[in-house]
RNA sequence: GGCCCCGUCGUCUAGCGGUUUAGGACAUCAGGUUCUCAUCCUGAAGAUCGCGGGUUCGAAUCCCGCCGGGGUCACCA
């Protein structure tokens, strides 16, 4: 059995989304599964698409999500380079095997010749095969015209690890190019070179090259290697409509669920759940358990709907069953600004109270601010609240006042101030409703906010009794 | 148009001829958790298994036909 070796091979034209980083996902699972090799190779034989920096991008997106390669462009192997630009002897050697084998002939033709073609196929509503139109004496290939695989076009079966066995006829084998008139490859033809020479065991890829299989299978007997075990995986497809999630739907940059505070264990769960599952009825998986019971034999054979509010749940699932001192660390680049002056044990009582709350961590300012600034009284929170609004402001000053007496006599203590709540509630004759309410809404101003004891305990005596004077005070100033 | 793939609640899915009155999860709605929001718990609603034929005592599951969707037919990957 040979070492299972796997590959990721985005090509350097933009940023990573979900749907490919799903694909890189499934490889290095099960590379890992095997205590195989993932490689990274960057595909990046199209000048005019690549877009700068974008190879970093991808690296980084990765690496975020914790998807490691064993090789690739920054990190040695025994098969490298990495990197398709710097592989072009390699294709040379390889074409002109083909040419001396008779597999491969130069393509004469002019672009306009090339679309005259293609129009009478379409006109006959035909597929256009180049086959039908090989040229009698091709030129000998001096690297300015493009080079073309001479197919030997039959019906194949194969078996796809996903998609399971798959037939086709002789009609969808034909003469593509393999080096292009400006001298780099086609994918067509340096990944299959590049899989061979990289010793790949497993092509996991997504459904937009099924059809072109029969082609490929053409060329492996043609260079007289074999194939590795095919797997095609179907789209992450967008989240209206049937087609595949791309950019133009919105699909987002995988670093920007960094920048918005989603965890990289929680997007690596969600993407793995996205087209598969392990036939019980489990949800969250680690790394770990995922990597013990990924099965491409498992994957789905239909593309699956990328859901943002699913991928919401889970990764406050994740945040919820995070330890806190793994939270604070996550969440340090997100408080807001005025918290940079407290310090960080303040900052965890905090967070304790806001863990259950947060979906993501760049919601954290709107949760939090209360406890780091001071505050202006907002009279629409008492006015618009169901259990208050019907009373008047004389009795929701008294209310305050007794709470304010009796709390300046408490410890602040969690447990004290609970005590002394409940004392309240008697004293004062009234519903939880009510007193807490009113209570609430003074010494945070936010429509919503952890528990009343708790918020309190950590906002501390001063800054509440503060709060509950000022509060009391707008509400005498609104009698005058 | 040729070829190929796909088709179970709104969404992700379980299901591999009988334990299925089609199960779970997200989302939705309702109730409970001393106040709000969330968590948590309980419950509800939600799928004539794309449609039509067969095979079978019995079909979401097997066969055939159709329909719908997608992919591909680049000097892009």
């Amino acid at each position: 059995m040979k070492p299972v070796r796997t590959r990721f091979a985005p090509s350097p034209t933009g940023f990573l989304h979900v749907g490919g980083v799903r694909t890189a996902l499934f490889a290095w699972l099960v590379a890992k599964q095997a205590s195989g090799k993932f490689i990274l190779r960057i595909e990046d034989t199209d000048k005019n698409r690549e877009v700068a920096e974008s190879e970093q991008h991808i690296m980084q997106s990765l690496k975020w999500l914790g998807i490691e390669w064993d090789e690739g462009p920054d990190k040695e192997g025994s098969y490298g380079p990495y990197k398709q630009s710097e592989r072009l002897a390699t294709y040379k050697q390889w074409a002109i095997k083909l040419i001396d084998s008779g597999r491969a002939y130069a393509d004469p033709y002019t672009a306009e010749q090339m679309d005259a073609f293609r129009q009478e196929a379409r006109d006959n509503k035909q597929p256009f095969l180049f086959r039908n139109h090989r040229p009698e004496n091709p030129p000998i290939w001096d690297g300015s015209m493009p080079l073309r695989f001479k197919s030997d076009p039959k019906t194949y079966s194969w078996h796809d690890a996903v998609m399971g066995d798959l037939h086709t006829g002789p009609e969808v084998v034909d003469d593509f190019i393999i080096m292009k008139s400006d001298g780099y490859p086609t994918y067509n033809f340096a990944h299959i070179v590049d899989d061979y020479e990289m010793k790949i065991t497993h092509v996991i890829r997504s459904q937009e090259f099924i059809a072109s299989v029969p082609k490929f299978l053409n060329l492996y007997e043609a260079l007289e290697i074999e194939h590795p075990i095919l797997a095609t995986v179907p789209f992450v497809m967008a989240p209206d409509g049937r087609k595949k999630l791309g950019k133009r739907d919105g699909a987002k940059d995988i670093l920007d669920y960094k920048r918005e505070g989603y965890l990289p264990e929680a997007l690596i769960n969600f993407m793995a759940l996205l087209g598969w599952n392990d036939g019980t009825e489990q949800e969250i998986f680690t790394v770990e358990e995922l990597i013990e019971k990924f099965d491409l034999a498992r994957v789905q054979k239909s593309g699956a709907k990328f859901d943002d509010q699913r991928l919401l749940w889970m990764n406050g699932t994740y945040i919820r069953n995070l330890n806190i001192d793994r939270l604070i660390d996550e969440v340090k680049d997100f408080w807001p600004a005025s918290a940079e002056v407290y310090d960080i044990e303040y900052k965890r009582e905090v967070l304790r109270l806001v863990q259950d709350r947060l979906k993501f961590f760049a919601e954290l300012p709107s949760l939090t601010t209360f406890f780091f600034e001071d505050l202006t009284v907002d009279t629409s929170l008492i006015s618009n609240n169901k259990n208050l609004k019907d009373l008047p402001n004389d009795k929701l000053a008294e209310l305050l006042t007794i709470s304010q007496d009796k709390l300046s006599n408490t410890t602040f203590k969690a447990d004290d101030l609970s005590q002394c709540l409940n004392d309240l509630l008697t004293a004062t004759d009234s519903k939880p409703a009510v007193l807490f309410s009113v209570l609430r809404i003074a010494t945070t101003q936010a429509p919503f906010s952890p528990g009343l004891a708790e918020t309190l305990a950590v906002l501390g005596k001063e800054r509440s009794l503060g709060r509950i004077k000022q509060q009391i005070e707008t509400l005498h100033g609104a009698l005058d």
